[in-house]
DNA sequence: ATGCCGGGTACGACCCGA
């Protein structure tokens, strides 16, 4: 089974390059983050005609996620626990059956941010520690798991093309890879470093030619339960999609599993 | 080194992202 994420940076702007890439590739399962629309208006049916299985959770203008599956959904959550006031769409899962054994899938869309001087980095910080109150309860199941999407995270200053640029930021600073790491030591494995000590990333801005400079990071990130990390073969990053017309500043990131 | 790009909203000009 093969399991993708992809900030595609906008649903109704970059619905052409995802039914191509879809066509392309054929993942059993997508999840998308930063669709930017209400589900009212989500372009489903275009998506559903090439096979998949739908389950959206947007709001208007910013944030949103989904997931695209060829497997029908078992069930289907959205939100993240903990804040009942909090209204940003960030996050969806859903769980599907195959051969004897339920996976559960979770789309995220981790807060940038930044500022950091804004109430915009605690929120960053406080979401990740609702995360994994989330991620340990999921742990406690001990089944396959898939947590993936724009963790708006750089691991360590390998996945920065020039990390000490970054330090400060609230993608690397000492809070925020704090937190990351407590996902880590919660039992999770960060599935492209399971299979390659190499430089990936898988951001690119679109300004500065940072494209052109092979100027990017590495952002979007497959973490999985150690059930899932069990059956994982290879994790691919599309690359060459971000060189595509009209292309996210993210590209997908693809786990394939042997389940 | 931030908003030079780029999307969304809405139709001028901001808000937001990493």
């Amino acid at each position: 089974m093969r399991i993708a994420t992809w900030n595609i940076n906008g649903i109704k702007a970059r619905l052409d390059i995802l039914l191509t890439w879809l066509s392309q590739e054929k993942p059993d399962i997508a999840v998308l983050q930063e669709t930017k629309s209400v589900d009212e208006s989500f372009p489903r049916s275009e998506i559903e005609a090439l096979g998949y299985n739908v389950e959206t959770h947007g709001q208007k203008s910013w944030n949103g996620v989904a997931i695209l599956s060829l497997l029908p959904f078992d069930k289907v959550t959205r939100g993240l626990p903990g804040d009942d006031r909090d209204e940003q769409a960030r996050l969806i899962e859903g769980v599907f059956s195959v051969e004897s054994s339920a996976v559960r899938v979770c789309s995220i869309y981790l807060p940038n941010g930044n500022p950091v001087d804004s109430e915009k980095f605690p929120y960053k910080l406080a979401w990740m520690r609702r995360l994994e109150a989330y991620v340990a309860d999921r742990l406690l199941l001990e089944e396959p798991f898939v947590l993936l999407g724009d963790f708006n995270l750089i691991p360590a200053p390998i996945d920065a093309h020039d990390s000490k640029a970054w330090w400060g930021n609230a993608l690397y600073r000492p809070e925020s890879l704090e937190r990351f790491r407590t996902l880590t030591n919660l039992g999770l494995t960060d599935a492209l470093r399971a299979t390659t000590s190499k430089t990936a990333y898988t951001f690119w801005d679109f300004q500065a030619g940072a494209w052109r400079r092979n100027a990017g990071i590495r952002i979007d990130h497959l973490m999985l339960s150690p059930q899932a990390a069990d059956r994982l073969d290879d994790v691919r990053i599309h690359k060459d999609v971000r060189s595509w017309d009209k292309s996210s500043d993210h590209v997908p990131v693809e786990g394939k599993f042997s389940f």
